[in-house]
DNA sequence: ACCTGAACACCGTTCAAGT
DNA sequence: ACCTGAACACCGTTCAAGT
């Protein structure tokens, strides 16, 4: 083992909290959440996987730093965002700061599964949940409907939804047209509605279905709905 | 090693694809989803971790074994249900459904977190949704409209949403109370709705919310404002 | 056809040791 | 204070071998 630097070799930087985060953020979003190991992170910065345990406590706590990171990458977002919130302007107010969420998930497609499988209570994620309050508040609501309406919301007031199916699998839609045929008689109105569906939307280029319009579709039904509650509670 | 069986040892049963996927359902069940491994589940059935091989393909293929027997039990227990679907009871039939779902779903708790990394699109849950379909079918609903409300549902239609946040994280309500507190200057209208909110629910002795009565808001909000879509379109 | 033992390539992590 | 090598206890899985 040679003490004296390689020739060549540059100097590493000191390895901190914040690079390791960072780097883990990076795996994560070049190769997936599955391939963020900590041999593979310590890779990525030029060290040993052991090295990483003065910086995090356990994988689990490395998890919970890049959902939080994340998520503070959304409240910057956000509190970017100036628009009136006062009455009925609530709604456009919320929408756009869900949105906003979005865009950020979107850039960390890993993001949504991390987050769901927290278990500490991540201040970050308060703090946006209280931004969202605020608007609300602003709009008349009570407390207690805003409660509710937190619950109702769920995950989608992060930016992201659970689809439980993807008619397409990943799979071709000439495949799925096929494999769907073959099941016609076990599910007809399912073939039915995606026959004409596929058909009647030219724009689907990525598949069966947009999913920032339907996002967008779910997302307005449920602010409508708490609007409509709003002023007649 | 003896090939006669052992004085009082019952002869195994021989193992099956069945019996496998019960196997694991029952050790989820019991001790969760992470103590589900392959040795863990051969020592259940009193086999080698090797042998599982001869009936799953892989540990993936169990998982989707598994998702796909809890959406079957589902599937058995919906359609015992024979209620009226024309017209407008479209929506109390598919709020039966989906609360007969989310019965099953209470009894394998590990059941929605499997459900969502599966990648194979599932029969089971395709004939699940091709059931809901049917009776937004005999309530007037378009394809287009039903496309749009499956997405709007998401996971809600199998019985189960995403809450992003719980405030009590398992902890005490006097713990989280205290350490609500403590971020009180960070967090203000947070704090104050949890204040209220606790305070006016003496019925919430299992803490913050009744995730059953918020589960059903949640749904109906979007089941109503999709029965006004209906009539209106 | 059905089941298994030994072994492999990976994990996260502990611990004592280096600078 | 910061980093590491060797080692441990666990994974899922391959493969050749047993009945």
């Amino acid at each position: 083992m040679v003490t004296r630097a390689e020739p060549g070799s540059q100097p590493r930087l000191p390895l901190s909290r914040e690079r390791v985060l960072r780097a883990a953020i990076k795996v994560a979003d070049a190769s997936g959440i599955e391939s963020l190991t900590m041999r593979r992170l310590a890779e990525e910065l030029g060290a040993e996987a052991m090295s990483l345990y003065y910086y995090v406590a356990s994988k689990e706590d490395l998890l919970d730093g890049i959902a939080d990171a994340v998520v503070a990458e959304i409240n910057d977002a956000v509190s970017a965002i100036d628009v009136p919130s006062a009455g009925p302007s609530w709604k456009t107010a919320v929408r756009q700061r869900v949105l906003s969420a979005r865009e950020v998930l979107l850039r960390h497609r890993w993001a949504p599964r991390v987050l769901e499988t927290r278990t500490r209570t991540s201040l970050a994620v308060l703090l946006y949940y209280d931004g969202l309050l605020r608007l609300m508040r602003d709009g008349g609501f009570s407390y207690d409907l805003i409660h509710h309406a937190l619950h109702a919301l769920g995950s989608r007031a992060l930016g992201f939804s659970q689809e439980m199916f993807d008619p397409s699998g990943g799979a071709s839609d000439e495949q799925t047209a096929a494999a769907l045929d073959g099941m016609a008689g076990q599910i007809p109105h399912l073939v039915g509605m995606l026959m004409e569906v596929a058909h009647d939307d030219p724009s689907s280029t990525l598949g069966w279905c947009d999913d920032q319009t339907e996002f967008e579709f779910g997302l307005d039904l449920i602010l409508d709905g708490l609007d409509t509650m709003r002023t007649t509670a």
